[in-house]
This record gives structure tokens, sequence and C-alpha cells, in this order.
RNA sequence: GGAGGGAUUCCCGAGUUGGCCAAAGGGGGCAGACUGUAAAUCUGCUAGCUACGCUUUCAGAGGUUCGAAUCCUCUUCCCUCCA
């Protein structure tokens, strides 16, 4: 088997490691213990974590053994990195709650069984220390003056940063000693704005054990405006099929841009790496392949294979202008709601498809809503019985790529 | 604790000799055109509503005035300098 780390490598995972080589050798050489951490920051992982759970999927089917920590202590906290503000403190219950929905969503992605991964909460150990030891064991070995110097403390000069954040850096790096203590645990895998956090805990190790620890960061998916990938205005795209749909998460992995959609196949999906690169070589309108392809895989991969195939067969139905499919959102309206008829801004309304009615308005008139394929123009459209047809359902359409359904009951 | 500066619509940011301010400009978002469910570009919209008008907005609470984002008082929060 080759080596994994120029799987990553080639796969496009790899932004900074510590020390390139002796991370390849260890990887080749013995089975190899990792962690990637993950804040607690809602109950459910984002499209974004997505890209790192790859990343253990792809060490743990190489024979390593990693263990993905939910930072249920850190949490408490909050890292400051990239973010403007500090993040509101969330209660205890809060983070308790969103680290049991993040625990329950890692157990699907890794193979836990036979100790094959290792399922961490750092609250276990972060929640137990003692101030004045952490800080004559710990705190010695870091320098004020350097943490200053981190870029992710930079962005917060301005806008002031507390001592609390300040330490989340020191928990950090704890987590890594703890880890390597406990489980061996060599080697730290993170995002790319966590290489500072990463660094002061492979530090830590070499001084307080004596040991070679090791860190690497992974790439970060942005778009071609430099914003994050995996954020919509509407919030994070969720890998919890309650917040996002598999159709809605599907559409996103859809819609990525040309230039990003090679880039996506090799870390989101598991195709090898010819094809990947025959699929993003693919030019004009051909490359529309390619992200059917892309959407499908990562929505397999997440939502499963069933949910993936009706995710494709509700795009393909809507897109290509064919017919029904199970999985377009559909919502219900009863005969008694419909009544002799309901204005089109009301439904657009219930539906969900605008907050204010004046949205409505606006959106009618600029010819933004399709009723079964027929632009309305008049704001005041009352749709009645006849709209519905022979199946009792109407076809929503608003702008080009927004469709909901609605069923008369 | 002392001195000064600030808080404006989703965000940034104009506006502070009181009316012409639902509030410039940019960003973002939405819609339209062009397209390939892409990017870029262009156009329009972007507080709410029972909509040629009406109602609620410029940190919060009062006040002056025919009329306040703009003036006065108090409160809260933030920043800078000093200690």
């Amino acid at each position: 088997m080759s080596n994994v780390f120029d799987v990553l490598l080639e796969r496009g995972f790899i932004e900074q490691t510590t020390h390139e080589s002796e991370i390849r050798e260890l990887l080749a050489k013995e089975k190899t213990t990792f962690y990637i951490g993950f804040d607690p920051t809602a109950d459910s992982l984002t499209a974004g974590h997505f890209l790192t759970i790859m990343a253990m999927i792809h060490m743990q089917k190489a024979g390593h053994r990693p263990i993905a920590l939910v930072g249920g202590g850190t949490g408490m906290i909050g890292d400051p990195t990239d973010k403007t503000d500090m993040r509101k403190m969330m209660t205890v219950e809060q983070i308790q709650h969103n680290v049991s929905g993040m625990q329950k969503q890692l157990s699907q992605y890794l193979e836990f069984a036979e100790d094959k991964a290792v399922m961490v909460n750092n609250a276990d150990w972060l929640t137990k220390l003692n101030y004045i030891e952490l800080l004559r064991e710990v705190g010695i070995h870091f320098s004020v003056n350097r943490m200053l110097t981190a870029e992710c403390y930079k962005s917060r000069y301005e806008k002031g940063l507390t001592f609390l954040e300040f330490n989340y850096m020191i928990m950090q790096s704890y987590d890594f000693l703890e880890l390597n203590n406990r489980y061996n645990c060599v080697l730290q895998l993170g995002g790319n704005d966590q290489w500072s956090n990463i660094l002061g805990g492979v530090e830590l190790i070499r001084r307080m054990n004596s040991k070679p620890a090791f860190g690497m960061t992974l790439t970060l998916l942005t778009t071609s405006e430099g914003q994050k990938m995996g954020k919509t205005v509407s919030g994070a795209v969720w890998l919890d099929p309650n917040r996002t749909s598999p159709y809605e998460f599907y559409q996103y992995w859809r819609n990525v841009e040309d230039s990003n959609v090679e880039r996506c196949l090799g870390l989101l999906t598991f195709l090898p790496m010819e094809e990947v690169r025959r699929l993003g070589a693919l030019a004009g309108a051909e490359i529309n392949t390619a992200k059917a392809v892309l959407a499908y895989e990562i929505t397999k991969i997440v939502h499963g294979e069933t949910a993936a195939n009706e995710a494709q067969a509700a795009a393909k139905a809507l897109f290509a202008g064919g017919v029904d499919s199970g999985s377009i959102p559909t919502t219900e309206l009863s005969q008694s709601e419909l009544g002799d008829g309901i204005d089109l801004i009301t439904l657009l309304h219930t539906v969900g498809l605008i907050q204010t009615r004046s949205e409505g308005r606006r959106l009618i008139q600029q010819g933004g809503i399709y009723l079964d394929g027929t632009q309305i123009s008049e704001f005041d459209y009352v749709v009645t019985k006849k709209d519905f047809g022979d199946k009792a359902e109407l076809l929503i359409r608003k702008g080009k790529k927004v469709f909901q359904r609605v069923e008369l009951s």
C-alpha cells in the first residue's frame, strides 16, 4: 500500500507540516495514533468539518488510529481563532448537548470497534485541572511574547481579546500532551487555522515528555472570493439531515464553482485520482457532469446511498424539467387553508419561501416566481384549486433554482 | 479611578449649522439579462404594511421644538491615552 502521506498530499489535503520527512517516514513504518479536535459550537458538524473527517478516514484506512476529540472542555473557553468578536459563552448544558450530537455523528464516519479509533472529550481532564499546578507545570513553557505573535491573535488586537480566550491555545496544547500520555498520540491534524494551536502542543510534548510529536494542517476550502466554503447566508451547511436536507446538501455541492470542482473531488470523495483529474479537466458545460458526480459522491458518504439517489433524482427531475420525485422539499396545504383561494404572497409565506410580504411582492414584480413553470406577474394573484390540477399538487419555483412543492391534502 | 472619542438600516461606513432622511456609498443578499443549476459582467430591488399612502427605525430613557439620526439631560456598552 502506498504511504497515506502521499495519498493525502496527492488529494490536496496537506497545507503545512511541522516535520515533513519525519511524518512521512512515521506513517510509512508504524501504526500511528493521531488526533483531531472538534469544538462543540453546535450539535451538528458542518461541511467544513467534513474535510477533516475525510482525512481521518483516509488515515484510518491506512491502518492508523484516529482519536476524535470533542472539546467539551475547550468549548467552555472558545477558540478566538478567526473570530472577530468574542463568541458568546455557552452554558454547560448546551456544551454537553453539542458534544453528544457531534460524537454521534463522528461515530458514523469512523470505525470504532476493536480500538480502531478512540473518542474522547477533553472535559474529562481539563475541568479537573488545578490552576496553580497548571501554571507551574505547563505555563512555564509558554512565552507570552511568542504567543502574541501568533497570527490567530492578530485579528483580535483591535476588537479585544480576553484572558479567557488567550488561554485557548494552552488548553489545546495540553490536550495533545494528555493524549500523548494516555494513548501515545504523536500527531495532531487540524484546519490550517489551527496551526499555532497545534504548534503549541507539539512543542509542549517535546519539552515536557522529551518525545517527538508532530503536527500537520489541512487545507481550508475557500471560494474564489476567499470565503470559507460550507457556509451560506442562512448559515452553515450541516451534516445533520434535519438541519440541511440531503437535497439541499446535494445542491450545495452541485453548485460549486468550476475552479473548485477538482479540488473538491479529491478532498471530499474517494474516487481514484485518475478519475478526479479526468473529471476536473472537463471544459465548458461538460464540467456539469463532474459536479453531478461530486454532489452524488459526497452525499452518498454523508447521508448514504439511498438519500444520494433520491437527491440526485429530485435534482434531475427539477432541472431537466421532468416530473415528480420524492425528495423535493414539500409542504402540505389543507383544503381548509386553501378555501376558495389563497393569495400567492400568503402561500409563499406559508411554505417559507419568503420572510415578509414585501419581499414576496418584490419577488413577483421582478418576475421571480413561477407556478408549474408559468411566470406570475401579478402580485395579487390568487391561487385556487384549479392551479393544483388533477394531482392536487403545485410546484413553485423561486428564481432559478429554488423549488418547493405544495401538496393539497 | 482620571481625560478624551464613539455607538447609524444585514455588515462596513456617510450624515451631527435641526426639516429636502427610510437615511449617500461600498459589501453582502435577492430577482432579471447573458449562460452551463459555474464564474465574470450588466440591470433592478434590498425596514414593515391593509402600499401613489401609512407605520416603526439611527444604543436606551426622558426633554427642547410645529418638526430631531442631528440640540440638551441621564443611563448602558465600546475604544484610546493616563494610573
